[in-house]
DNA sequence: ACTCTGCTTCTTTTT
DNA sequence: GAAGCAGAGT
């Protein structure tokens, strides 16, 4: 079968749309031209600004534009695509559109299929640059040394994978982890490097200096499991399109458009790889199939070509083809992902790399207050080596509120008071919806949620513990991978003995070594070694079964519908029954979890089609309707934005996060810097910054100074809010007597506990600069007559505050004596309700007030 | 073979 | 404070 699906004509009437064809040199007559005919365009351009709408027009040659945050470059790339697509300059199948998230790719997809209907679907190669660069590569696995049904590994995989190497090699795991070599491979993945190209420093520090052998044993095994992982999703197109010219030019005439998104967080391989495909054919391709490619899917043109760019499009320059129409849309300022090898370089010296590049710059911005947009601005100034914006909002509001800085005496108070404020804002009729808490850390969400429990105040993860990470989901997918890729070893060696087989360690190892040693699948191996005596008859005979078990799955997988087959390999295999017997409190989620992934395959049409879609896209839907407080990671919050954002966790250490500080020094404290703006510009209409005076890291208390970025705001868009518990007037240094413990009230938990850890408080290394205030919390004169226990602090408090926020008059589902579950609690009892509130005796965790949408009758 | 216990380390961010 | 691991115990 054809990767690449047929080209579909967008208009039914070619003839139509193609009267306006052709580019717009930026600030060349034609644009003037544009400019002065102003709204009479084709609707979808209306109401883009000039720039906008120079950046959309701007269809011939490189172009680069540079987006601030919130200025509309979302809607630039998806207007673009539907201009091209309009004006007939290709068929969908000829635009190249890549981003970095599933999230992105979705939304992008959604929002041109808006402007421009059925059309999206035949845009094949819009997606993350890895799921592009799988499709390159399942059409050419063989240069690879692949097949093209290879599976992808996730992380899990590969450092089990490193570690089954490392000890393979006699080396100590424990001083070499397989974490951190899995990183180093990361990391060179992510320059391009393969084994014998990585950098001679590299290879020796790593292993006793076998840093380059074992990277070379990994890719070595990689290939004799059919796997690759997700570096390699670049790196091996990347080679196949240098090793292999005629190949490259296929793709090259293929792709008469090429858009990337997020462009400054690109790294050096993707960067090499969008370089290739961005080649012009240096002669014209013929209309034929190479000679290699038998399946038609060479074929570039098989329909009338659409319409040569009009008259106004770059000359072709001698010896090469027509200039690149590559349009790169990002924001150096927001570029946040160093540490994963993104190199802003690339943004910075697009013109150089792209000669007669045309830039445009989008400073009008539309989403947040002049206060917020001051406050961010000037943020950001403070780094250097930016290429300059200044984003600008042409309705500033004289009502709009400054950005609130709040300061609380520890993270349990930080999260109470949020939680307050949110409560407020709904009661004032705000969505939780447009409501968001972006964290440094995902640590730091535990406190939250924590907190959102007990208030009985829905809450979201976006980003969080993911459904495909779940045991029970990776567990059941190893054995659907192994139905349907038998060579795969690590699915494999996950699943023999779970459930428990009493296949142990020795056993394992003897299916291991044998198949190492002719080189097979360990499946293969076992289906051998089961006809043997080498096994003892106990492990012999369960391991038969599991062999017999998986041929038999594997022969139905072409007939028996795949959701079927799957509720098959489930049960039979034993191990629904194995959380069936599982008397803990998670087995019922985890039975749950299970039902969801067969009812989500639904959407397949094989397994196969299935694992593919869970490798790559490793994220579940969210359920957006229910009304819910947004909860994530400030490096998930990019490119999202909300009414009301919550920036908690401003502290030294912490944000700026002093890894990043120790790792990356001043570029290090740059990015974090751009974090920060990336956070203050979520927000729309309120932002509120928290920090906090002490923290518990690692399960100890520590004490904690405020971030240094606090003091990078701007006193004129700013104001430190003075709300009722918090604490210390600021005085003379604006946060430094953020926790002058003397107008506390003694009682608050953050308090009591700080009593109990001081004197255990054996500082770490997280950093000289939290270290050194450790004595600035300077109570030493309290002595500990503050009796009330943690517990008894908390019922008081979540009682009052829950009697005041009682709403719901719904008649609940439940009663009380109902045996009801809830995932973080366990099993319980409902005690009481009031409304949509139940109070619950859990088995485990002892009585707990928590909301009812949050529990299930079992 | 499996399970329990105490020890260690770790927590940045993601395809 | 949790997850992962080694070693001891069943």
């Amino acid at each position: 079968m054809s990767d690449f699906p047929d080209d579909m004509p967008f208009f039914e009437d070619p003839a139509a749309p193609r009267a306006t064809g052709g580019s717009v040199a930026p600030g060349g007559i034609a644009a003037r031209a544009l400019k002065a005919r102003g709204a009479t365009g084709p609707n979808y351009l209306q109401g883009l600004n000039p720039e906008q709408r120079l950046a959309v027009e701007t269809t011939e040659g490189p172009l680069l534009v540079l987006a601030g945050a919130g200025t509309g470059k979302t809607r630039v790339l998806t207007t673009r695509i539907a201009h091209i697509l309009s004006l007939g300059l290709a068929y969908p199948s000829q635009i190249l559109a890549v981003t970095f998230t599933n999230k992105a790719a979705r939304e992008m997809k959604e929002r041109i299929g808006v402007l421009v209907g059925g059309a999206v679907e035949g845009m094949p190669w819009l997606g993350t640059f890895h799921s592009i660069g799988v499709k390159i590569l399942r059409r050419h696995a063989e240069l690879a040394g692949l097949r093209s049904d290879f599976t992808i590994l996730d992380t899990d995989d590969v450092i089990r994978l490193i570690k089954q190497l490392i000890q393979a090699e006699g080396l100590d795991d424990k001083r070499w982890p397989a974490r951190t070599f899995a990183n180093m491979i990361d990391g060179w993945k992510n320059k391009g490097l393969g084994p014998s190209e990585i950098p001679e420093g590299d290879a020796r520090s790593f292993a006793n200096g076998k840093g380059r052998q074992l990277y070379q044993a990994y890719q070595d095994r990689l290939k004799t499991l059919n796997a690759c992982d997700f570096g390699d999703l670049l790196c091996h197109p990347i080679r196949i399109l240098r090793a292999n010219p005629d190949i490259l030019r296929e793709y090259n005439a293929r792709f008469k458009y090429i858009l990337v998104d997020e462009y400054q967080d690109t790294n050096t391989a993707q960067y090499m790889w969008l370089r290739l495909l961005a080649q012009r054919p240096s002669f014209p391709l013929a209309g034929k199939v190479p000679a290699e490619r038998a399946d038609g899917g060479g074929d570039v043109a098989p329909h009338p070509a659409p319409p040569p760019p009009g008259p106004a499009g770059h000359p072709p320059r001698k010896g090469e083809g027509s200039s690149v129409n590559i349009c790169c849309v990002g924001d150096d300022d927001q570029s946040i992902y160093g540490w994963r090898g993104a190199e802003v370089d690339n943004i910075l010296r697009f013109d150089k790399d792209f000669p007669g590049a045309a830039v445009v710059r989008l400073e009008r911005n539309y989403r947040s207050t002049a206060h917020i947009l001051g406050a961010a601005s000037h943020l950001i100034a403070h780094n250097e080596g930016r290429l300059g914006k200044t984003l600008f909002t042409e309705a500033p509001n004289p009502d709009d509120g400054k950005v609130n800085v709040h300061a609380a005496w520890d993270s349990e108070e930080e999260a109470r008071a949020v939680g307050e404020t949110i409560e407020q804002a709904q009661r004032k009729g705000h969505l939780l919806n447009n409501m968001a808490i972006l964290v440094r850390a995902s640590f730091q969400m535990r406190e939250f949620e924590d907190r959102f429990v007990t208030l009985g105040l829905n809450y979201r993860v976006v980003g969080g513990p993911r459904f495909y990470e779940r045991l029970e989901i990776r567990d059941a997918m190893a054995y659907f991978r192994v139905v349907a890729q038998p060579a795969d070893d690590l699915a494999f060696e996950r699943i023999v003995n779970t459930p428990k087989r009493g296949l142990g360690e020795a056993a394992i190892r003897q299916v291991h070594d044998y198949a190492r040693a002719r080189d097979i699948p360990m499946l293969a191996a076992a289906t051998d070694l089961v006809q043997t005596e080498e096994l003892k008859p106990k492990p012999r005979s369960a391991l038969k079964e599991v062999v017999d078990n998986f041929n038999r799955w594997h022969s139905l997988l072409d007939s028996k519908p795949h959701t079927e087959l799957a509720e098959m390999i489930l049960d039979e295999s034993g191990y629904t029954a194995m959380w069936q017997n599982d008397r803990t409190a998670e087995a019922p989620g985890r039975l749950e979890n299970l039902k969801e992934l067969i009812r989500s395959m639904e959407e397949y049409e094989s397994l196969r089609s299935f694992l593919e879609h869970v490798a790559l896209v490793m994220d579940a839907e969210q359920n957006e309707e229910l009304d819910a407080v947004n909860i994530m990671t400030l490096h998930s919050a990019k490119g999202l934005e909300f009414e009301t954002v919550f920036l908690p966790g401003w502290e030294e250490g912490l944000f700026p996060h002093q890894r990043s500080l120790d790792e990356g020094g001043r570029s290090g404290l740059e990015e974090e810097r751009r974090l920060a703006y990336v956070g203050l510009t979520r927000a729309k209409k309120n932002l509120h910054i928290w920090f906090v005076s002490n923290r518990r890291i690692h399960g100890l208390w520590q004490s904690t100074i405020p971030s240094r970025f606090l003091e990078e705001l701007p006193e004129a868009h700013v104001e430190v809010a003075e709300t009722g518990n918090s604490y210390g007037g600021y005085g003379q240094s604006r946060f430094d007597r953020a926790a002058d413990p003397f107008q506390n009230s003694y009682s608050t938990p953050g308090w009591q506990r700080a009593q109990a850890n001081r004197s255990e408080a054996t500082r770490s290394n997280w950093g000289s600069r939290s270290g050194a205030n450790v004595e600035r919390i300077g109570y030493g004169e309290a002595d500990s007559g503050f009796g009330a226990g943690r517990g008894s602090v908390k019922g008081r408090m979540i009682d009052g505050e829950l009697v005041a926020k009682s709403v719901s008059d719904t008649p609940s589902a439940f009663k009380p004596g109902d045996r009801v579950f809830h995932t973080k609690f366990g099993n319980g009892n409902v005690a009481s309700i009031d409304g949509n509130k139940l109070t619950i005796d859990f088995d485990r965790a002892g009585q707990k007030r928590v909301l009812d949408s949050f529990v299930q009758k079992v």
